[in-house]
DNA sequence: GTGCCTCGAGTTCT
DNA sequence: CTCGAGGCAC
């Protein structure tokens, strides 16, 4: 491999095609070693950083691409340790409750939705909710063909190799079952195994904290023997899809997994009111300590199918399930003192430093404190807290995790208040910079004005800029942001973004090397060089959501660039919009365009009015693009990364969701080539039902078939 | 004007 | 995950 990694920008043709050979030869090498050995000798991290070198190179150099080039095998390298599996069906979470009366309120809104009169009987199913992780099964013709993790709910990882050996598990369906089939249901591990699991591995090295992290993190095991090992259960209540219905109600559906072989939850009634849900609810949380399996809660879900689907689902969760959580598990300890961090928009915000402490499994040191009204015990969002108590440094506080997750202090006991101790008093400085900082009339938080001035804020701001559904540019973690902001060595200076892009141009020059620093080798500069040059062609939205523009996140950055199409557009508009004066007029044409955006208001609208009005950031989108970076419109980065990009597709057969012309249109738009006729040269097929000498030639061939939907699947519109 | 619902910006720990 | 706040339908 070439030592002295040149920028992809850089690279002659000749180059180019040289390092392709060599990478191509590379890779081979790895994946032979990793899929037929079982030994590779490289990190996931740095096989991931030659195909991605590969990609950034075949990017810019497209005539180069190989016959035998690796990004035409994507589908079969491991992108970290499991491949993605896009669920056919999105794998949501569920609505929480905490209390009687929210409970409810929940049916309330649901009898509300279905106009259901008080009087007409609303049935709903209730069962203890499992500590566990959801999984989500395919069964295609009975036989469990794919595994996979909830993942962000659209996209999951693929488990199966690891599932396969879990007992309870089938391999096969057998009976009356739908060709197709998504079981969904929760892995766990029950309390008796997982402390037998624990003595068994004392003076492994290894740690286990509760049952809910030993079952997750025996599910991620690279060798499927070890997961073998461990104790894993499984509980099915829920499907995703299904190539025809399986019940008329909830509970008749899991009475057919249970047909079907799969454990269910006995604990599982019907309820027929509301104080039924509540009564079974008590009757779960008696039985929580005695049940050999960790619980969290109880699930209420409408039983009637016609009904759930007629409810619908919001973003997230549907509005026919919902979720009464147990209280959580608190703690008390000590407040050690306050800290102030400054975020990228200049939010000040107070953290606890506690005497560690244990809640739920997991030691706690840090706890947020949200803002100033909420130390001084100041109510917000009409919930009373601590009436009126303030929180102060030395207070004995009582300590929860939010949803099991994020810690939060609930309360102070003052009882233990030492008799000298003083009220916090929130700076109104910044602690980083010592610029003032103000508070809005109505806002609660507190702000350093100090900008970009602001070490604080830049660093943040470069973070926001590389990270996930920014620009997503791996190698740059919060010490790396730390030490390239703060070099003397103009070479090695990252104080805004645009640096980032000519770093390796300024590194060329200097004496002062990155790779003989401390902390950075020869390859680990590459890789970043690498990461950096994949992302100079950008999605227009991404770029659009790391500028860091206010209220511009990232579904606000999509909206505007499905309008928009291209940065320049969206620049050009905002920098002629004129707001309305107040004074009844509507503001001008560009103003108009910009508010009718669909889900941008007139205050989302003038913040990025109010952004490019500044001289300062008309600057930094400037130098960014000097620097080489280039937004592009979706459709030109979805070709550029999209799975099937570059490849020779051929449609035979009827297709049932799309005309002929629309699957041709699709496919192009993803970077693919549409052939009429099956020849060696062809990567996919995409047969429909009725296919016929296409389909045969191409399994003669041995070229890859696929059907309509996973088509859809394939390019992540499943 | 009110009441959803969604979004952005903040947060922890493994 | 939670909070505050913006957008929009009523």
């Amino acid at each position: 491999m070439s030592d002295s990694a040149k920028p992809v920008d850089a690279l002659t043709e000749a180059e180019a095609a040289d390092e392709l050979a060599l990478l191509a030869v590379e890779i081979a090498e790895h994946d032979r070693r990793y899929y037929a050995e079982d030994a590779p000798i490289v990190s996931d991290a740095e096989y991931d950083a030659l195909r991605q070198r590969n990609a950034a190179i075949e990017a810019r150099f497209p005539e180069l691409i190989r016959e035998n080039s690796p990004s035409k095998s994507v589908g079969t390298a491991p992108t970290g340790t499991f491949g993605p599996v896009v669920h056919a069906r999105p794998m949501l979470s569920l609505d929480n409750v905490f209390s009687d009366e929210e409970v409810t309120d929940f049916v309330g809104s649901v009898r509300r939705f279905l106009s259901l009169p008080a009087d007409r009987e609303l049935v709903f199913t209730a069962e203890p909710k499992i500590d566990g992780l959801s999984m989500s099964l395919r069964y295609e013709k009975g036989r469990l063909v794919t595994a996979a993790t909830r993942g962000d709910g659209t996209t999951g990882e693929n488990v199966t190799a690891n599932i396969r050996t879990i007992k309870e598990i089938p391999q096969t369906l057998s009976g009356n079952v739908p060709d197709v089939v998504e079981v969904r249901g929760e892995i766990y591990m029950r309390r008796d195994d997982f402390l037998e699991l624990v003595k068994r591995m004392a003076g492994s090295g290894q740690t286990f904290a509760n049952p809910r992290n030993s079952a997750a993190g025996s599910l991620r095991q690279k060798n499927p023997e070890v997961t073998r090992s461990r104790p894993l259960k499984f509980f099915a209540y829920a499907w995703g899809e299904v190539s025809e219905p399986l019940a008329a109600t909830q509970y008749d559906s899991v009475q057919r997994f249970k047909d079907w072989g799969f454990p269910v939850n006995e604990l599982m009634v019907r309820c027929h009111s509301l104080d039924e849900m509540i009564a079974q609810y008590r009757k779960i949380e008696a039985q929580r300590a005695t049940l050999p399996y960790d619980i969290d809660g109880v699930v209420y879900k409408v039983d009637r199918l016609d009904l759930q689907e007629r409810l619908g689902f919001r973003s997230r969760s549907p509005r026919w399930a919902t979720a009464h959580k147990f209280p959580a598990e608190k703690a008390t300890t000590v407040l050690k003192a306050i800290d102030i961090q400054v975020g990228r928009t200049g939010a000040m915000t107070p953290v606890a430093r506690l005497e560690p402490v244990t809640v739920g499994g997991v030691v706690v040191v840090n706890a947020t404190l949200h803002n100033e009204d909420y130390i001084r015990g100041i109510g917000n969002s009409g919930q009373p807290i601590r009436d009126g108590r303030d929180i102060r440094v030395g207070d004995t506080v009582i300590v929860q995790r939010a949803g099991d997750v994020i810690p939060q202090i609930l309360d102070i006991i003052p009882e233990k208040r030492p008799a000298d101790s003083t009220p916090y008093v929130f700076p109104d400085r910044c602690p980083v910079c010592d610029s003032h900082a103000v508070r809005e009339e109505g806002e609660a938080v507190r702000r350093c004005t100090g900008g970009l001035i602001c070490p604080a804020q830049a660093m943040e701001r470069i973070r926001h800029f590389v990270s996930r559904n920014a620009l997503d540019i791996e190698g740059l973690g919060e010490k790396q942001i730390e030490f390239f902001f703060n070099q003397p060595d103009p070479s090695l200076r990252i104080r805004s973004p645009a640096d980032i892009f000519t770093l390796a141009e300024r590194q060329r020059n200097s004496l002062t090397k990155l790779e003989n620093i401390d902390g950075f080798g020869a390859v680990s500069v590459r890789k970043l060089y690498a990461a950096i040059d994949a992302r100079r062609r950008v999605a227009f939205w991404r770029f659009l959501h790391a500028l860091g523009i206010r209220h511009i996140g990232e579904t606000n950055s999509k909206r505007l660039a499905r309008h928009f199409h291209s940065f320049d557009a969206l620049r050009r508009t905002a920098e002629l919009a004129e707001p309305p004066d107040g004074r009844g007029d509507a503001g001008n044409p560009e103003w108009q365009e910009l508010v009718g955006v669909g889900g941008i208001g007139a205050i989302v609208a003038e913040a990025v009015v109010d952004f490019f009005d500044e001289e300062h950031n008309r600057q930094a989108v400037d130098d960014l693009l000097a620097a080489g970076v280039t937004p592009l419109d979706e459709e030109v980065a979805a070709a550029i990364s999209s799975p099937v990009a570059g490849k020779t597709v051929v449609f035979t057969g009827s297709l049932e969701r799309m005309s002929r012309d629309e699957a041709k249109a699709m496919a192009e738009r993803l970077g693919a080539k549409v052939a009429g006729s099956v020849s060696r040269k062809t990567d996919l097929v995409v047969a429909g039902p009725g296919a016929g000498s296409k389909l045969k030639q191409a399994t003669d061939l041995g070229i890859e078939v696929i059907d309509e939907d996973q088509w859809f699947v394939r390019v992540g519109q499943g």
